[in-house]
DNA sequence: AGGGCATGCGTCC
DNA sequence: TGGACGCCCTGCCC
């Protein structure tokens, strides 16, 4: 064929495509092995961009059209390398800072924090700043803090999960705070799922709740039915998990849209139960207060960060947050002022419009407040397969105990929330939740139930529309997918699943 | 099966 | 100070 001709003995980084005639010439082949040496002037960088190239046989109206296309990089625009996934490894742009660190001179693939097992930490410059011993000694100076770190046990194994239960990307999750198996999951569309992931088909989503995304969620402390959420529409909503309804407790939008530079959103949640209140934090920097006995609107709200910023995540506890920079920061709310971080890790969970903002959370059954559970946006090559794992770190000194994935899990897991009181996690997964527990713990419950067939549950959401979700659940049956149809596949699931990889630091 | 699109935020002028 | 612009590893729908 006389395109292969023509390509084979080019520069391999410029790809032709070569339309050829109806026409039998072979007469250009030999002619097309010169020209084109690096590196090109910039004029000619542009021009050459995508060059046409006509045969000089043209003339006679038989010779192939050879289309050159000269390969740019798809990040800085210039020519001479490229970005982009090779395999399942991606390359980065040589003119780019560091993806992961963003300091200059170097790429995420050499970048010091990009050590697999060991994603380094920084001290912040301040002088609070301790060492890690110093830092664990200062933490074990408070009486309610046990002076020995608990063994970590890590939920590495996919225990259940609902796809596509969502109609929206899973946008925060919480765990009911006396029913050990019900998640609740809020997701972009502003719709509330309560899952029971014990009895994996017993799940319900509710609609009318918010008109936007949920950013969190709290149970009342009084009553376990009741869960408090914060919107991007501007709203606290009150709702009784029993039967769906939902209250507004407070509206930051009474007057509707008035454009985006009057739009309240409301981020942060949480509740003071010593205060009796419940706390919610705007898109402009003020944090509302809800007496939670009565459920009334209480005092003025309070400019807590720079006027007119967003407040994005807000906790009683020891304030850890998830920045944009790809830091981690520990604030120290006990011994370090709240003016710089006591602890900063480097960690790639970088902002992206697309994706819901990463948040690092706190393993509420670790009183030593050490442990971290953190999506990574980055991916890592895991036998050929690009895959996005869920960090365990330990605040303490930066080290990544533990990378969970699985291979059936290809999108990024921003939203992650560990059991206040079991070893399991819970992740929101574009518009699926995943279910983890470890290992040891699966395999005593399948004992238990004598279940052997039942490794794995995975089942449909329902908020596809009925059609869609009948030719999905076809497609699914076909591809790779089919782990996630919960009939007659588990076994095949449950060999998959058992790849599930789990790095642990000594 | 790949093109297109949704749509937040920092940056720059 | 505000509007326009553009974005490095998306996800999924058609």
């Amino acid at each position: 064929m006389k395109g292969m001709g023509l390509t084979r003995n080019r520069r391999k980084r410029e790809p032709e495509i070569v339309i050829a005639r109806d026409t039998d010439s072979e007469s250009s082949a030999s002619e097309e092995e010169e020209e084109d040496d690096y590196p090109l002037s910039e004029s000619e960088k542009e021009d050459e961009a995508v060059k046409i190239e006509l045969e000089k046989s043209k003339a006679k109206g038989k010779a192939p059209i050879t289309v050159k296309l000269k390969k740019v990089c798809k990040v800085c625009k210039q020519p001479g390398h490229e970005a982009g996934f090779k395999g399942a490894t991606y390359i980065d742009c040589p003119m780019k800072p560091c993806f992961l660190c963003k300091m200059p001179g170097h790429t995420t693939m050499s970048c010091s924090h990009r050590v697999v097992t060991d994603h380094g930490i920084l001290p912040t410059s301040h002088r609070n700043t301790k060492n890690p011993i110093d830092f664990v000694f200062m933490r074990q100076l408070q009486p309610r803090i046990p002076p020995i770190k608990p063994p970590y046990v890590i939920p590495d194994q996919v225990h259940c999960a609902v796809i596509r239960y969502h109609s929206r990307r899973v946008t925060c999750l919480e765990f009911h705070p006396t029913r050990n198996n019900i998640l609740l999951s809020g997701d972009k569309k502003g719709q509330i799922g309560v899952w029971d992931f014990a009895k994996v088909y017993e799940k319900s989503v509710y609609g009318d709740i918010h008109s936007v995304q949920v950013n969190n969620m709290r149970f009342s402390p009084t009553n376990d039915d009741m869960v408090y959420s914060a919107s991007s529409d501007g709203k606290v909503g009150y709702t009784d998990l029993e039967t769906g309804t939902s209250s507004t407790l407070l509206n930051l939008n009474p007057n509707g849209w008035q454009g985006p530079t009057t739009w309240n959103m409301l981020y942060g949640l949480d509740i003071n139960s010593d205060k009796g209140l419940v706390l919610a934090a705007d898109n402009f920097g003020l944090l509302h207060m809800i007496d939670h006995r009565s459920n009334n609107v209480t005092g003025e709200p309070i400019l807590i960060h720079k006027k007119g910023s967003k407040v994005v995540g807000l906790d009683c506890n020891p304030i850890l947050t998830t920045s944009q920079d790809n830091r981690i920061r520990v604030w120290d709310s006990i011994f370090g002022d709240l003016d710089s971080p006591s602890r900063e890790i480097v960690h790639s969970h970088d902002f992206n419009r697309h994706l819901t903002p990463f948040k690092a959370e706190w393993d509420p059954k670790d009183a030593s407040e050490s442990l971290i559970v953190v999506g990574r946006y980055i991916s890592e090559n895991y036998n050929g397969a690009a895959l996005h794992p869920i960090d365990f770190i330990d605040s303490s000194n930066g080290q990544l105990v533990a990378e969970v994935m699985d291979p059936n899990i290809t999108t990024i897991t921003p939203v992650n929330k560990l059991h206040p009181r079991d070893d399991v996690l819970a992740s929101g997964s574009s518009r699926s939740l995943f279910i983890w527990r470890p290992e040891e713990k699966r395999e005593m419950v399948e004992e238990k139930e004598k279940e052997k067939e039942k490794k794995i549950v995975i089942c449909y959401g329902d908020s596809n529309k009925k059609g869609k979700k009948q030719k999905r659940g076809s497609d699914d049956e076909d591809e790779d997918d089919d782990m996630f149809s919960s009939k007659g596949k588990n076994i095949k699931a449950k060999a998959k699943t058992t790849k599930s990889t789990r790095k642990t630091k000594a």
